[in-house]
DNA sequence: ATTTATTTTTAGACAAACCTAAAAAATAAT
DNA sequence: ATTATTTTTTAGGTTTGTCTAAAAATAAAT
């Protein structure tokens, strides 16, 4: 099956919102896709009438088996864009997103499968996020957030629980990005903040409510 | 100003007929973009209101400054699309136009001078094609046809006047691609089929309606 | 110069994706 | 248990881009 940029925009926006375990709601929907509830109606018709999703009136929606597994591959498609524009053609971790909400929507299979190819297989996104395969299947770390990272335990930078501007742009201000190695030297008690040492960069400190959003793993 | 997928193909159909020098009728453009008549109408007016093309009812169309500067841009952005997807995806040439026509339409300035960058600044797309620079200029070169080409003259395919699945099959059965070094080793006035010379293969014959598609330029 | 054929435009419809305003259902508050 | 608030759906419209069928204009043939 081949859908249409609203289609495959709505099935991502569901997926992003968890809607491959919970119901998610209309309203819900229209604040991502920055349309009106009623319009989110109409396409929750359509998509179920597709049986991408199951949805009962009031009940709010969720993917369906096949909804998951298109879902999937346009979170694929739009990854790899993200690690192409990062890696190759030197964006910015917080300019990427918005181009490749353009660039997933070109369905060539072999397209996405020679870029994958050609990027080396990466399995995780400028921001951290893992990519799918081309299975659809995706790997998984362990990772706690960096103010629970032990003291002196060496560790990555491997994910973002707030990808906001304002979140991106203090992080590249910092120098931190998604697989920075990173070490936490001493932490306060009194705000919660913590000093940490990365790569070969004198010592800082960080908030709390800043280090709370940045995921780390070790060992 | 920004235009839809379909206005951009409108646009781009009407510059490869050649409608920046003449007209060109509301049948050829229906033909080439796979539609009626009737709805090639429709969109010249639309067309004509954005002042992209001067349009007179029965007369044909052809582009405006402006049509014309839009259009360069969307050719800049297929033919480093083929590039792109030739050089570093390692697709047959005959298979990057499908798609380019895709990835012609995102619509991110500054990807497109990123990825030109990063090609190195290319100047001829994989059929041989040049492409126009970010303000629109593109390099021409004094081209021959394979059939005029003097006898002993070192030159190098350059470009092709049939762009057709089967001329670019041939071609690349007989490992002919553009950059190909080529000489005429001998001619035969029956069938004026040509003997050539190419890198460092063994001498072959091709044939008189192959040769006078393939352009090449020498000196 | 008519007639015939071709090309192009108009008229009227349709599907996709969106909208506003009003009605209905589900929740929350008294 | 009512009443009030929020959420969601329906009803009816709009825009974009397409279509078919019929009419009009142009070009070609007698
Ligand atoms: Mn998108
Ligand atoms: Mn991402
Ligand atoms: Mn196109
Ligand atoms: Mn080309």
């Amino acid at each position: 099956m081949n859908y249409s940029v609203s289609e495959e925009n709505y099935i991502k926006a569901i997926y992003n919102l968890n809607g491959n375990k919970q119901p998610v709601s209309t309203n819900a929907l229209a604040e991502t896709l920055d349309t009106k509830p009623a319009s989110v109606t109409d396409m929750l018709k359509k998509l179920k009438a597709k049986k991408l999703i199951v949805y009962q009136p009031y009940q709010g929606c969720r993917l369906s088996a096949e909804g998951v597994k298109v879902a999937l591959n346009i979170v694929r498609r739009h990854r790899l864009w993200e690690y192409f524009l990062a890696e190759k053609l030197k964006f910015e971790w917080n300019e990427v997103h918005a181009v490749a909400e353009e660039l997933e929507h070109v369905s060539s299979p072999k397209l996405i499968e020679r870029l994958d190819e050609y990027l080396g297989f990466p399995r995780f996104d400028p921001h951290g996020d893992p990519i799918p395969d081309h299975e659809g299947k995706m790997q998984t770390l362990k990772q706690v957030k960096l103010t629970q990272l032990p003291l002196h335990t060496p560790a990555k930078v491997s994910g973002l629980t707030d990808q906001s501007t304002d979140m991106l742009e203090l992080l590249r201000h910092r120098r931190i990005s998604i697989g920075t190695a990173v070490e936490i030297n001493r932490k306060f008690g009194f705000d919660h903040s913590v000093e940490i040492k990365i790569q070969d960069n004198p010592l800082f400190i960080i908030s709390e409510q800043a280090a709370q959003h940045i995921l780390v793993h070790h060992e």
